[in-house]
RNA sequence: GCCUCGGUAGCUCAGUUGGAUAGAGCAACUGCCUUCUAAGCAGUAGGUCAUGGGUUCGAAUCCCGUCCGGGGUACCA
């Protein structure tokens, strides 16, 4: 039982005593007791005061006395100011840490699927024009993240990316292909597919570039120039010829997508990203249009003289939204509704989520009002995780300039320090070649996947790539470790035949500081977890994790564990060591980080 | 212009529904491996929580103004 449901009905009980007073329970403000005073849990009596009619010290010890005399659990308390500072007795944490060490599924609500809710994740989403950069890293692992924590609160979820496989972006490439490819291939240069793609789309912009600097000396402004570059006219003419189904080059899109998709899936799976379903963009535009022309019909949008589609959102106070461009063809906006209506209808979906940046938060305002107009009550109930950008010290990305982090380049730089700091310490030198690489990519994998989920989704974050990540501290590795450290305890444990004993009968009083704060810290996990739920937010975790990674360590460093003569001392610290273990390992799981047995 | 999000140590970030003396890590400096893994532990130093008001027992947190920055406001995605 959290402590926290066990101490507030006894202070409702003490109020309404005492004072005659019913507080709502939002008034009931317990929390963690600072690490410089004495106690467990406080309770902040200022709410009270007015209802005592009495000195916050005065209602504070009152209070205090009734929950000594009433909940057994509570054994002593003292007063700072209006702080009421409860001690908890330690037969109390020694039997939850039990409790969670039993429990296989501690952290997390789990019932029988038919009481589960489903949750569509969609995440990735990547164009077919570019490799994956930093930016769809922190999509990525945020996505993947997320979905493993609503499994964790009872979710069955579903991952699903929508892939922008078609569109003007594609056909940039395909024109840089045909006028300046040489004919290459990934299998005649050896380079990856969707590199090779990228590279051509570079090439496009800079000829594109070439281009408008050439118009404009020519007395066009800007946007003539942009709009009249020959480039960009010839990428216009394939997409009108891939909308209407030429065969040469539906077939040459067909191959470089595939070249695309090749690569990303080894990205992907050195990421440890998966989906459960795959939608296409090509698949899904068309739908998208015939909803849209099912709402002009219905009088829910109206179209211009041009013959374009819009939505009149001045009612909702926003503006008017383009749905069909005036040459019939449809936009980013016309393909999310198409997308949206065959997800529900395939799946029987409680909650959509949308992993995409905050800069379509726009977007996404639109794309719920514009669902609930065409009829579908699930509109107004779909979720954007909205989270920020990754910046360089420089400032943002930009992938037409090629001023990128790589995501393949960077995972493999991580994997080269991860192995040369390895080998430096002399760590893995007791491994098989093979298991030692697979822990330089776990630990690799690990610095960059925490390094990314550590900082609230919701802000900005800065990298920068002259500084590797790091691989000490507040860091994926320092937690791994710790992992590896109890694993090796463990290890030895049980070649001394000492075995995790079902019952600990230690003497509370012999119970030190840091033992009890790491108790306190195991029996947090399962409100982490339903925390990092309800607020879309791995940060949480991975924040908890460190911490108590961080308590494990000091307390490692100054208890003998499997040393220790006192025999329940041994006992209580070898369950707590292997506790931690086991938090960490299912918290980091949370994350998509793996945890090495050794390091 | 309008909408929106943000500004915490030199740097990267935490900071619960408003609570006690604002915390970590990195970088710098100093100690600790004959003992269960030193990718660790301990310590020193580092702050006008952008800024000015307001709300109250109490504000980094809530409200208003100002300054600075990001994003959006496209027949781009």
């Amino acid at each position: 039982m959290k402590i926290e449901k066990l101490i507030q009905p006894g202070v409702i009980a003490a109020l309404k005593k005492l004072y005659d007073f019913e507080p709502g329970d939002n008034l009931v403000q317990l929390q963690n007791t600072r690490k410089d005073f004495i106690g467990d849990i406080t309770l902040v009596v200022f709410p009270f005061l007015k209802y005592s009619k009495k000195r916050p010290e005065d209602t504070a010890t009152e209070i205090g006395k009734y929950l000594v005399e009433n909940i057994n659990e509570v054994k002593s308390y003292n007063v700072v100011k209006g702080f009421l500072n409860l001690e908890i007795d330690n037969n109390y944490w020694t039997s939850e840490v039990l409790s969670a060490w039993r429990d296989e599924y501690f952290g997390k609500i789990v019932t029988s699927e038919d009481q589960q809710e489903l949750a569509m994740v969609e995440y990735s989403s990547p164009n077919t024009n570019k490799p994956l950069h930093l930016g769809h890293i922190r999509n990525n692992l945020l996505g993947f993240s997320i979905s493993e924590i609503l499994k964790a609160n009872n979710y069955q979820v579903v991952k699903t990316n929508i892939v922008n496989d078609r569109g003007i972006h594609i056909c940039k490439s395909m024109l840089a292909w045909q006028k300046w490819g040489n004919k290459e291939t990934p299998e005649n240069t050896g380079k990856k597919g969707d590199h090779l793609v990228g590279e051509l789309y570079v090439e496009f912009n800079k000829h594109f570039k070439a281009e408008i600097a050439e118009l404009m000396n020519n007395g066009l402004s800007q946007k003539e120039a942009e709009d009249q570059a020959p480039s960009i006219q010839e990428a216009r003419e394939l997409l009108r010829k891939w909308e209407s189904g030429d065969p040469e080059v539906v077939e040459l899109w067909k191959t470089m997508n595939g070249w695309v998709y090749k690569g990303f899936d080894i990205t992907y799976k050195r990421l440890g990203v998966d989906f459960d379903k795959i939608y296409y963009e090509s698949e899904t535009y068309l739908v998208g249009k015939k909803e849209v022309l099912r709402g002009l019909k219905e009088g829910i949008f109206y179209q211009k003289e041009d013959g374009s589609v819009w939505a009149d959102l001045t009612g909702e106070g926003l503006d008017h939204k383009l749905l069909l461009r005036s040459d019939g063809t449809s936009v980013y906006m016309t393909q999310d509704i198409g997308t949206a209506k065959m997800r529900f209808s395939e799946f029987n979906i409680d909650k959509m989520i949308y992993v995409v940046g905050n800069e379509q938060n726009y977007h996404f305002q639109v794309l719920a009002i514009l669902l609930d107009k065409l009829g579908y009550a699930w509109g107004k109930s779909l979720h954007h995780f909205s989270y920020g950008m990754v910046e360089l010290p420089s400032g943002k990305m930009k992938s037409r300039e090629g001023k990128v982090v790589d995501a393949d380049d960077l995972m493999e730089e991580m994997v080269q320090v991860a192995r040369k700091m390895a080998e430096e310490l002399g760590k893995l030198d007791s491994l098989s070649e093979e298991e030692a690489e697979r822990t330089y990519e776990m630990i690799a994998m690990g610095a960059l996947k925490y390094f990314i989920l550590k900082v609230d989704p919701k802000k900005n974050m800065v990298f920068n790539p002259e500084e590797s990540i790091d691989f000490n501290g507040n860091t994926g590795p320092f937690i791994q470790y710790t992992h590896a450290r109890i694993k090796s305890v463990l290890r030895k444990a049980s070649e001394k035949n000492i075995e995790l004993k079902k019952e600990i009968n230690i003497l509370p009083e012999e119970i030190s500081f840091k033992e009890k704060e790491l108790m306190k810290r195991i029996t947090l996990f399962p409100a982490v977890v339903k925390e990092a739920g309800t607020n879309y937010s791995p940060a949480v975790v991975a924040n908890y994790c460190f911490e108590l990674a961080k308590e494990f360590n000091q307390f490692y460093h100054d208890h003998p564990i499997l040393a220790e003569r006192n025999e329940p001392t041994r006992d209580l610290r070898l369950l707590i060591s292997a506790t931690v273990g086991k938090v960490i390992k299912s918290g980091m799981k949370l994350l998509g980080i793996e945890v090495p047995e050794r390091m």
